[in-house]
This record gives C-alpha cells, sequence and structure tokens, in this order.
DNA sequence: CTGAAAGCGCTTACAG
DNA sequence: CTGAAAGCGCTTACAG
C-alpha cells in the first residue's frame, strides 16, 4: 500500500498538519521537528498524492495541450515534435505535468478543450496553432480559461490573451530584401492552410516587402504544407518566366519545387524555406531556410501559461527569434 | 464557480448520494427519480470532478507515456507521432487521458517513470521503445506496476508483460526469402540501435533466412536511424562487391544507401527498407518498405492495457501485422 | 428505492 | 511552534 501523510506523521510522532507543512517548508515549524519529519520522509518514501492535494488547492498542476488535426499529416514537419519537446521541458522545469490530446478536425479540437475544462483536470490550455476565426480561441476566451497560443491571435480585444510567436511578417519581409538588393526583380510566393495565421503573416510580410522594394511578384496557395503542394504551385508559379527566386512558406514546399525545378531543368532559381525540414533524400540543391525555433516556442508558450497561473507574469506575449539559415554555397 | 454534485441534488431535491448513483446508472434508483435528476445535470451542465473521483476510486484513467529519448533526433520518423495517434484514440474510446513524457537520456525516462507512479497520477504506464537489459521495465516489474510495450521484452519471465509487437524476425524473412527466388546470391543489411529489440530482431530474421535460402550476406551496424547512417553505411557495405540487394531496418537508412548508390552511380541494387518514411526529397528511385502499421501498435497497447486495468484481458500480448509494399516499378 | 455517514489523502484557517 | 477540525468533491457500505 501506498504510504501516506498519516504514516509519515506516525512515524515521526507528530500530526499529520504538521507533515503538511515540513513538505511546504513552512517557517513556522521548529528545525528540529523538520528534520525528524524529513527523516521518515526519507525512511518511508513518502511522496504525496497529487490528487488529493490538487482537490484542496484546486489546482492541478497539468497542462493541456491541442494538436491541430493536421499534426498528423504534418507529422514530416519537425514543427510539432519540436514544439513538444519544449513543452515537456518547461513543464519539468516548473513541475507541472503535460496532458496531450490530439484532434480528428477543427470540431473535436473544441471537444478537447471542453472535455479538459469540464473534467477540472488542467489548470490551463496550450493550443498549438492559431486559426482564422479560431473557435478553440474563442470559447476559451469566452469561459475565461487560461491558456496561450503558438501564434499570434487575430481577434479584437486579444490583450489580455497569451501567446507567443516569431515576427514572421519581419522574417520574410528580410529574405525579401536581400533578394532584392540581390538584384531579383520578381519573386514568388507558395503558401498553404490559408486559414492558419502564421501562413498569413508570411504573406502579409511578402507581400509588404515586395512592393516596398518595387519588386514584381506572384503568389500561389496550396491546400497542404507537402512536397506534392510545392511541386504543383511551382509549376504553376514558373509559367511566369520572370521570376527567379521563391519563398515557401515552409521547407516541405521548398522540396516540392525543387523538385520541379530539377524535373524541368530550370536553372538560377534562389529558394527560401520556413523550418529547416532535414530532406531524406537530400539530392537536390541546398536552399536557405528560416529556422523558427519551435523548441523555444513550445518553452515559451508554457513558461508565459505558468507565470499567469502563478499570477508572476508581466506581459501577455513573447516574440521567439527566427534565425535566417542560408543556403551552403551562401556561406 | 463550477457546479458540484451537491448542487445537482439540491436543484433536484436529492441526496449526493442519488446524483452519484444516477451518473453511474445504478439500478437501484426509481426511474423517475433518474429523469429528474438527469434533467438537473444537464440544466446546470454538471460534469463530475475526476480527481475527487479518483481520490475514492484509486483510478485516475490516465496512463503516462514514455518517449525514448531518441524520438527528438528520430523527429523525422514518423513511428511515433503515428503510435502517438493511435494512443490517443485508444485512450479517447475507452475515456482514458494520455500524459506523455520525454526523457533525455536513458537515466531520465526512469526518472519519469517513477514520478508517474510515485504521484499516484497514472494507472498504468506504456512505454514506446524496449532496449535490452531495459532499466524501465525491469523497475515497473519490480514495483509490480501495470505497464505495457511496444516491442517484446526480452527478458525472463515474460508472460505476466503486456506488449505489442510486429513479427520482425518473420517480416525480413519474407524479404530474404522473395530476394533469394529473385535470384540475389548476396545480401547486406544495415540496423542500428543495436540495444533496441526491434534492431535485433530485424538482423535476426535476415542472418535466419539468408543461413536457410543458402545466401551470402554481410552486415553494417550504425549508431542512429539517419540518412547519413545509411549512407556511411552502404560505402562500407559495398567493398563488398558482390552485394546486389540490401536490407535496412529503417527507411531513413535507405535514403542514405540511395544517396550513396546515385552518387557512386552503382546500378541495380534491390534496396528494402522499414517504415515507409516520406521522401521528402523523393529524387532517388523507388524501393520497397515494409509498413509496420504504427498507428495500430499504439491503439493495441492501449487497448491491452486498459484491459488489463480492468481486468477483462485474456492475452498479453498482440502481433500487428505488418505489409510489405513494394516499389512502383515491382508492381 | 433513498439518505446519512464515513472516508479517500491532502491543506489550511483557527486555536492555543 | 503544533494540533484538532473542517473541508475539497466525490463514492459506497450500511441502514432503513
Amino acid at each position: 500500500m501506498k504510504v501516506t501523510i498519516k504514516d509519515v506523521a506516525r512515524d515521526a510522532g507528530v500530526s499529520p498538519s504538521t507533515v503538511s507543512r515540513v513538505m511546504s517548508d513552512n517557517s513556522r515549524i521548529g528545525a528540529a521537528t523538520k528534520k525528524r519529519v524529513r527523516e521518515s520522509i526519507k525512511k518511508l518514501g513518502y511522496t504525496p498524492n497529487i490528487l488529493a492535494r490538487s482537490l484542496v488547492s484546486k489546482e492541478t498542476k497539468i497542462i493541456g495541450v491541442v494538436m491541430p488535426h493536421e499534426a498528423d499529416s504534418l507529422f514530416s514537419n519537425p514543427f510539432f515534435i519540436q514544439a513538444m519537446k519544449g513543452i515537456s521541458i518547461s513543464a519539468e522545469n516548473n513541475e507541472y505535468h503535460i496532458m496531450y490530446a490530439f484532434g480528428k478536425d477543427e470540431k473535436s479540437e473544441l471537444k478537447a478543450v471542453k472535455k479538459f475544462i469540464d473534467c477540472n483536470i488542467v489548470d490551463g490550455i496550450c493550443l498549438l496553432t492559431v486559426r482564422k476565426r479560431d473557435k478553440c480561441i474563442a470559447y476559451l476566451k469566452e469561459n475565461n480559461f487560461p491558456f496561450v497560443t503558438i501564434g499570434r491571435p487575430e481577434i479584437r480585444n486579444s490583450e489580455d490573451i497569451l501567446w507567443v510567436d516569431n515576427d514572421n511578417v519581419e522574417a520574410v519581409r528580410n529574405i525579401v530584401k536581400k533578394m532584392s538588393e540581390k538584384g531579383h526583380k520578381r519573386l514568388g510566393h507558395i503558401g498553404a492552410k490559408e486559414n492558419w495565421t502564421v501562413s498569413a503573416n508570411r504573406k502579409k510580410g511578402f507581400v509588404k516587402e515586395c512592393l516596398a522594394q518595387g519588386v514584381g511578384f506572384s503568389i500561389v496557395y496550396e491546400e497542404d504544407f507537402t512536397v506534392e503542394d510545392g511541386y504543383r504551385a511551382a509549376k504553376q508559379l514558373f509559367e511566369d518566366r520572370d521570376i527567379t527566386g521563391i519563398v515557401c512558406a515552409d521547407d516541405t514546399l521548398a522540396f516540392g519545387v525543387q523538385k520541379y525545378l530539377m524535373e524541368s531543368g530550370r536553372k538560377g532559381i534562389e529558394i527560401f524555406g520556413f523550418n529547416r525540414v532535414e530532406n531524406h533524400g537530400n539530392y537536390g540543391p541546398e536552399f536557405s531556410s528560416v529556422n523558427i525555433n519551435s523548441m523555444e516556442l513550445g518553452r515559451e508558450a508554457i513558461n508565459l501559461l505558468i507565470s499567469k497561473l502563478n499570477l508572476t507574469n508581466k506581459s501577455n506575449y513573447k516574440i521567439v527569434e527566427t534565425k535566417l539559415e542560408m543556403a551552403e554555397e551562401e556561406k
């Protein structure tokens, strides 16, 4: 049988209250008593039952993480595992636990959010992506439940919403600026998942900087972040013979572009992607990519949420730095 | 404030005991009372606090899943996300929750296991991989804590251990047999993670069937399941000029082989991999691969564990079917 | 068929 | 500095 606070109390010759206070290192307990109780704790191998504790403290020290339903078709993208890694590191550092829910579609994501809240099982929720008119965000805000999003929410009155994000607009603007300085006169952009704000922002940055630099452009949107989508988009995009460079919203799309370029024999096109995905084949030429620091995004999201839960947070958001990693030949 | 069982009781004019019995659909409660109570439940939107329930039932309906520390360097392998998907599906079907722990090394995996148990937070544990002389398995068995492993444990007295696995030995034997029938006289095998039983079994099947078929062979072991490791291994392996076919323990290794073959210009080598990984580049020739049905492995693991927890299980293991998917040109 | 009571393992005012 | 008591939100023998 599991050893409880009563067992420790009996062993140390004190009351359960005292043991509880020793556990929380209450300053009003005498040093000698503390020592004795700690010895009993060690001797008996006592670890408090966190469920019982939660029942009185009204905190479970568990955070619910909702994976976007696209995660499984996007498994080839390291973003999710990296973010999860960051999430778990932060949770561990702060003595929180993480509970994941995988949705099948947007509806079941909302269901997962509701379940988390209704069961009283989590103190807060983390959403791994932000959609336009996001139902989960709306529900969480409405119910005033603590949450954080990876990606900046696009709704009104978002000052009290916690979020982390890269500066995607700026990251793309930098790329376009760089390309313009190199002499590119006409650029292409391939995006996907139009209702993800991250996609919207990358496109926004692209358009803005093209206009600012007086660079011509055309844009193709695809359904998913896949090689096939990138290939299809490239095919369409390069009907425009003047395009000499291309910015993809994700490396998987860039792979498709590479593939198209190799097959079509077209040379001298400069490619930029996002999120440095390992190319198993690695036969194509290197291309430049923006490292969005997925692990840091996960870590900071949970840090922010936990600060909020413990009422110690100052800012409601955090911008995680990106790093443009140029292709080998550029170095 | 959250609505509790007392609120419902008051609203329906019954005692909390009765509400509790209605929740569990106890047969001794009158139909009329049930109806009235259910209306109150609905009206007030009551959902039981599962922590309070757990405290008395001694069950949390949470299963802890320990990710192998290699998971993050292996993120390019869909196995983990697929398995997690299967795990979450089974959990949802059975009204269980899942809690994941990511270890940094083998030691911290054991730490995670201990923490799960000590906190009283999980009813059972699922391990995503099995190592030789696996510390987590030893600890769990020693403490008689319910668990299931993906991969067959290799310890004595494993009859009471729950596990799911593919028949890796058989899968590789089939491949080798097929290759022998096609006329291959000498084969190569590339493995990695020698202390994972899955690797050991694939190698075992390879050796067995080569001997059975009278086919010559050589074997190279690498550290990790990566393209680089596959490339390095291929370089070494093909010093043996007679090798005409190669079985890789994972598709990532096979990509490395492809790369080597393309660079070295060597032709007519038949490649087999495992676990059909999407090749972002997809420039190389197609190769055949064994689909190990990762999602099913995850699903069945949790099914097995939950059956055990509810004392309804019969068998202590389950073999998940594999499917050999031949390269396009073979069809 | 239903309720009052005890208890799950903790924490925390309150009292001394 | 420490303990007895009440309570967190449930469930479940026990009694009627």
